[in-house]
DNA sequence: ACAACAATCGGCAGTTCTGCCGACAATGGT
DNA sequence: ACCATTGTCGGCAGAACTGCCGATTGTTGT
């Protein structure tokens, strides 16, 4: 990070599907000076092939292909080419889905839609030996680890205890489904206080839309 | 005052009982100008003490400590001081270890001797919200999960009797927070699909949002 | 054969939400 | 006195959602 002259970059493939993904994931990728991109692939078979002759640092494949599973893929790949990381880039959330792909020797799991801060955060992060992944998916892990022995401490409840009071109340209101300007009415604020609440709360969360904070404070009450 | 964003730092304390190793720490944590380092502590007691007080955001915990075990003192910490997050650092990968350690609340792990870019890396992303930990480390996490183990997440009362099949699986992604498009990408259809089921949903539920309609979901799943 | 339904698509207007730029007053702690 | 936090507001652009007008293809039951 420092001023390191001549630092080799990082190479990188991409495995996914979805050409308009593909094609964003490339631009993201394009722009970043440190990073080199040697090959996106639309489907598992020729990821497989042609990824370990390119022996790129970093892959960041799709679990949904249309010919193979990620995770095949990953498993194909993983004893060839020992010097690539995998991060696996996927719509599924679900607990199976990433103990499969991290036990066939993925480095790390991000939900889709990606960034591109948060894209280009994994790369730099799993080439230095880290393991990119969303607080959502670490904490399913961490939970499901708690569950066997003692309670679990950094949960949902943690990230419930740095909202304040109010921002809690317009939280439960969401949770009935109000609307904002319904929301500003009960609590007798103006809609743009609702506005200012909520986006203190998705940013504490860690969530982009009403539904996840919601979907969050039920996980939280029933659990 | 508000030209300048007035980023607050991460605060950030240490506990480690090698002198050479936390005198590395504090150097390497004294040049990132986004951090700031609120207390370094050489064994246990003092660190219970007085990290409560210093209520630092992040938390490195050696797990070789003389007087009482790193995993102790994380166990006397995470109940009161809710807002940290604690890093075990250590040089034992055994799973037991691990296991014990994110069971008493930890939100990382890593392992000596530690790299200033990868200590770096781990208070920013902790920070966020993230878990720092290496591949080894995670991956050992999901083998020994793997073991014990199966997945059970389908546990879907047949009730919301008026709604179809495919109906009660949008309402599921959305549940989770998904937008239409990424629902439409999970299921493997067209945007425009995803929005006609959701019509006849809210049509079913006699609700008007997407947050209503999730709500009765919680409820009829926790009743 | 026909009706009813389920599942899949399209367009379009209007509403709602989200993100980002700001602001100010009150409070409490250093 | 100063700073951080909290709660309260405003505007605006763009994204996302909602509602309503359609449609075709199958399946199921009568």
């Amino acid at each position: 990070m420092l001023n390191v002259p001549a630092k080799p970059k990082i190479t990188v493939a991409v495995v996914e599907d979805d050409a308009r993904v593909r094609q964003h994931m490339a631009n993201i990728l394009k722009r970043a000076p440190d990073v080199a991109c040697l090959g996106i692939f639309s489907n598992a078979e020729d990821a497989v092939r042609e990824i370990p002759q390119l022996r790129p640092m970093v892959v960041f494949m799709d679990i949904n292909l249309p010919d193979h599973d990620g995770v095949w893929a990953v498993q194909q790949l993983s004893p060839r080419s020992l010097q690539t990381q995998v991060v696996m880039l996927t719509v599924h959330d679900d607990t199976d889905t990433i103990f499969n792909s991290l036990a066939a020797g993925a480095s790390g799991y991000l939900l889709k839609p990606i960034q591109s801060a948060e894209l280009l955060s994994a790369v730099r992060t799993v080439s230095s030996g880290g393991v990119p992944m969303t607080s959502n998916i670490a904490r399913k892990i961490i939970q499901s680890f708690g569950n066997a022995t003692t309670a679990s401490v950094n949960s949902n409840r943690e990230e419930m205890a740095c909202l304040t009071a109010r921002e809690r109340e317009v939280l439960e209101c969401l949770a009935k489904g109000y609307l904002y300007k319904e929301v500003a009415e009960l609590l007798k604020i103006s809609y743009r206080t609702v506005h200012t609440h909520i986006e203190h709360i998705y940013e504490k969360l860690h969530v982009r839309s009403r539904t996840q904070a919601v979907a969050m404070f039920f996980d939280q009450k029933h659990s």
